[in-house]
DNA sequence: TCTGTATTTGGACGGTTGTCCTAATAAAAG
DNA sequence: CTTTTATTAGGACAACCGTCCAAATACAGA
């Protein structure tokens, strides 16, 4: 199966498409007006819109795990990765303010669609609670470390919402720097999964 | 403006429907289904459906007012209206756990909908951050409750999202415990507004 | 060049949507 | 009763949806 541009710019305008307007919301006409080409062609590539929607999840769950595999290799220590992971918030605070999490909504209009692509959506969530997971254990927290990961990815996922409501970025940066402090208090050794004040790291 | 059973009904079945279903993807038909009535006999008590969003966001506005109130009145110590707040997680959870929660949902659709009612469903948001506010006040937090209170809200959007998206109770249960130990540090007169793990309350 | 395949086009199709209208019925008033 | 008003029923409507197809075009190798 070798590269094909059209195809992937159909996933790609359909990707950006459904993560602003929504999938629902999105017709063949939308996606076709975006990428230029006649409403028709589209059967050529995909037969139906629920394969539009289980390409554009795979190439989303292609580009993460490539994200946390570059957070991997760059990232020193186990809790710089994590801090990456909690300044996606800060990096695409622009459009979480306008169209929230882009993992987060669309799941949430699969579960309320009763689609049946919800399981491949929600892995996108796993990706990440596995990754954070995995992070946790370096630091030490092999116990608890999922419920961490669980902690931290619904902070997330309440700090777009939020700031989508009230279009509010200043929020992010606030809450942001919540959860990097909750990360130094882990990360300085506190035995349970509850957020310690602590300015400064361990030596 | 008398009582009106029938658009009541409407409007009743319209909430529950565009909760579970959402906005968009439920239909006049849907609505008639529900309440048995012909699909041409909702022209009568609305124009457009439009209106009838527009209903349905006004009587959701006057309920949660209404709870709002109640907990006001038998909460005896603000603390103890907050969890009330927070409860509302557990109360819910079966609900939570198969469409989220029904003020972030919406508020997230129509934003993907650039719809116009979304400052008015903005308002829920608005009702409960002015309300935990003002308890966090009491509290003699008054420099920050503001910020306590979108704190206490995201991590409660987040915990409806997440706990949908894995169709885990548990988690929510797991989460609240965590708010409430939090809430328990604000009350107990922490000077940031940071978790810190405290079993028991100040005497 | 000619031939065969790959790609694109524009529109037809059945179905559903929100909207809107008119006729039928129920309720109330005289 | 008759007359008037309030409510309901059922369907028409134009627009849009996802799907599908047959014909036109672009491209490849000979």
């Amino acid at each position: 199966m070798h590269d094909n541009p059209t195809r992937d710019r159909i996933v790609k305008a359909s990707d950006q498409l459904f993560y602003e307007r929504g999938y629902e919301h999105t017709s063949f006409a939308d996606i076709a007006d975006a990428v230029r080409i006649s409403r028709g062609n589209f059967y050529y590539y995909f037969k139906t819109k629920d394969e539009i929607l289980d390409a554009v999840i795979a190439a989303r769950l292609a580009n993460t795990r490539a994200m946390l595999n570059t957070w991997e290799i760059e990232g020193e220590t186990p809790a710089e990765r994590i801090r990456s992971f909690i300044h996606i918030l800060v990096a695409n605070r622009a459009k979480i303010k306008r169209y929230g999490c882009p993992v987060g909504t669309l799941c949430t209009e699969l579960a309320k669609l009763g689609h049946a692509s919800q399981g491949e959506a929600n892995k996108l969530f796993t990706l990440f609670r596995t990754w954070l997971r995995r992070q946790f254990a370096l630091l030490g927290r092999e116990a608890d470390g999922d419920t961490l990961a669980m902690h931290l990815l619904a902070r997330s996922q309440g700090v777009a919402t939020l700031a989508s409501a009230f279009h509010d970025e200043k929020f992010i940066a606030q809450e942001v720097e919540l959860m990097d402090a909750w990360l130094d208090a882990c990360t300085g050794g506190a035995t349970s999964p509850v957020a310690v004040k602590r300015k400064g790291r361990r030596t």
